[in-house]
RNA sequence: GGAGGGGUGCCGGAGUGGUUAAUCGGAGCAGACUGUAAAUCUGCCGCCCUAAGGGCUACGCAGGUUCGAAUCCUGCCCCCUCCA
């Protein structure tokens, strides 16, 4: 019922064509899966992000235990059910959560005890558990529970939670009861390349159907972020798709492809989106801009999407000067079609073999975000977060 | 005509002798956000000098007291409320 179905590998780079068989349908690849935490991509309806061109989301396990509840959802049918959604799902297991929330968590080789971040109820969570609650919610493909080492942890910590994530894997591995969802495991490793080289080829050795490559892009600077992906692909099996879970950002996907990975998901097109910054083959553009206030064409020219045939970037400016909520719609639809227009510009490249040139150009045109600006700010944004508890 | 209250930076509104270029909101300007605790957060926001820093002009207007005033005194102008 699950397979891995690789095209065609791009000659001057690690770039990969391939296709997903899944329950719920053929995803080609490689695929970007738009964000739907809660049970939803937020703002969007299932058609909505049906026809701007996605064939699978991802949803989170923790966020859904708390809220419903999996005994809600199962009751219910499962998520797809639930939510109403016919394409294909993946359910992150919650190992992220218990990284990003790391205030309220402790973690034992036996699983993770956290508090809930909406009550302060206290949770217990184990690998079995996250294969058992994925099972009800019924996603094509599950993940492990694995634990996340922050980028500036230190190496033995590192190593502690790569081993622990190891074992988990095995754990999750053998809890798994239901045939026809794929279970990925996940690569940690932290910034060190020995670390990752090590759990991508333990893992390997596991034989699961697809490997995800877990903490990277948690504030790192990009060149580590790519060196440590490099790594980690090289001791990956050929066969099996690579998932690079949490990237990302236009830029980061054309490079991430051309080392080889062929999925990716990202709450951050989303997001952005809700803050007003829109993506164009420039660039990002915000759209508040005091340059957009009159500004008649739409945020870009020849953009295919529904906002940007119909609006102009002058009534997007408007509606977010507003606060007007079908400012977040209009911004979400367009930057969830660039990826998807994006992603499938990449799959052809790689189809006829120009992949190289087209990343080429397109990283020339493009004009990522600052650095030392995004880690600066990540910060202050982070120390504010934990100080507000 | 009488009594009282008030005039502060783009707006609202603190501040009643020095630590005030002036709290705090809002607006404005710019930036960040990567397995979503995010329709959130950060910075700038009188003028001039490239920055550290320095200079200039500022709290209705005009004078005055004082080492020093948005803050005290005098006069004038304007606004609001109540009484006639």
């Amino acid at each position: 019922m699950h397979s891995f179905r690789l095209e065609k590998t791009s000659p001057q780079t690690n770039a990969r064509a391939g296709e997903l068989l899944t329950p719920h349908g053929k995803v080609p690849t490689p695929v970007f899966l738009p964000v739907g935490s809660q049970g939803a991509v937020k703002t969007l309806t299932p058609q909505e992000v049906e026809d701007i061109g996605f064939k699978m989301l991802l949803s989170n396990t923790y966020h859904l235990y708390l809220r419903p509840g999996i005994d809600v959802i199962e009751k219910a049918g499962g998520l797809h059910n639930f939510m109403g959604w016919e394409g294909a799902i993946l359910t992150d297991s919650g190992g992220y959560q218990v990284f990003s929330l790391s205030p309220l968590r402790k973690v034992s080789d036996d699983g993770v005890t956290f508090r809930s971040h909406i009550d302060g109820s206290q949770h217990h969570i184990t690998p079995e558990l996250a294969i058992q609650y994925q099972e009800s919610l019924g996603a094509d493909i599950i993940m492990v529970l694995d634990e996340c080492p922050a980028h500036d942890d230190s190496p033995a910590k590192v190593k502690k939670a790569t081993e622990r994530t190891h074992k988990w894997a095995e754990r999750c591995l053998k809890a798994q009861k239901r045939p026809d969802q794929a279970l990925y495991a996940i690569v940690q490793g932290g910034m060190s390349a020995e670390l990752r080289r090590e759990s991508a080829q333990y893992l390997a050795a596991l034989d699961f159907p697809g490997y995800a490559i877990g903490g990277l892009s948690i504030g790192e600077p990009k060149k580590t972020t790519l060196a440590m992906l490099e790594e980690t692909v090289a001791c990956l099996p050929e066969d099996k798709p690579r998932y690079l879970m949490g990237v990302g950002s236009p830029e980061d996907i054309v490079e991430a492809v051309a080392r080889g990975v062929d999925i990716f998901d990202s709450a951050l097109p989303t997001r952005v989106a809700r803050n007003g910054a829109l993506f164009s083959w420039e660039g990002r553009k915000n759209i508040t801009n005091a340059a957009y206030k009159e500004m008649e064409p739409p945020i870009v020219a020849d953009c295919g999407c529904y906002t940007c045939r119909n609006f102009s970037a002058a009534y997007l400016h408007h509606l977010f000067n507003c606060g007007e909520l079908l400012a977040y719609r209009l911004a979400t639809i367009h930057n969830l079609s660039f990826i998807a227009e994006l992603v499938a510009k990449i799959r052809g490249a790689i189809l006829d073999g120009t992949f190289s040139s087209f990343k080429d150009k397109f990283l020339a045109a493009y004009q990522p975000a600052d650095e030392p600006t995004r880690l600066a700010q990540k910060q202050k944004w982070l120390k504010r977060r934990n100080l507000s508890q």
